[in-house]
DNA sequence: AGTATGACTCATT
DNA sequence: AAATGAGCCATAC
């Protein structure tokens, strides 16, 4: 975990998510919920999507259709341009997706807290 | 300034 | 096994 700001707000949360994210390899994916455990904000995971919302307006651009629910569900991709163009990204990838849901997520699941530590 | 609402997750019914 | 409640805390209204 990256160390903290000696501001009472750390803005640099979501700085950390957006490298988190960055890292992650092409056709593999995470959840919100290991992102935030991996900060140490364990039980902030929404805050992971609200830095998803975030990160459309900053460069370098986020791979944000790599972050699912931990059922490995699309839930973010009504967010994207289009409710479509997450899925179109991860079946680019080589990921495959039914029904809004990463088949074999398991298998694609990419946990920071083990390949960062 | 108070309430509501999530791109979530876990514990408890 | 499915539904419900509860932390979480930045934004929106």
């Amino acid at each position: 975990m990256l160390p903290v700001a000696d501001d009472s707000k750390n803005y640099s949360f979501f700085q950390d998510v957006w490298d988190v994210v960055r890292q992650i390899p092409k056709g593999r994916v995470t959840t919100y919920g290991a992102i935030a455990t991996y900060l140490g904000t364990k039980s902030s995971a929404r805050m992971v999507g609200w830095a998803m919302n975030a990160s459309f307006t900053v460069r370098p651009k986020v791979p944000a259709q790599r972050v699912v629910n931990r059922n490995g569900m699309l839930s973010g991709k009504a967010h994207f341009a289009t409710p479509m163009l997450m899925e179109e990204l991860l079946q680019k990838e080589g990921i495959t997706v039914e029904q809004d849901k990463i088949v074999n997520f398991s298998q694609h699941f990419w946990d920071p807290v083990i390949e960062l530590a």
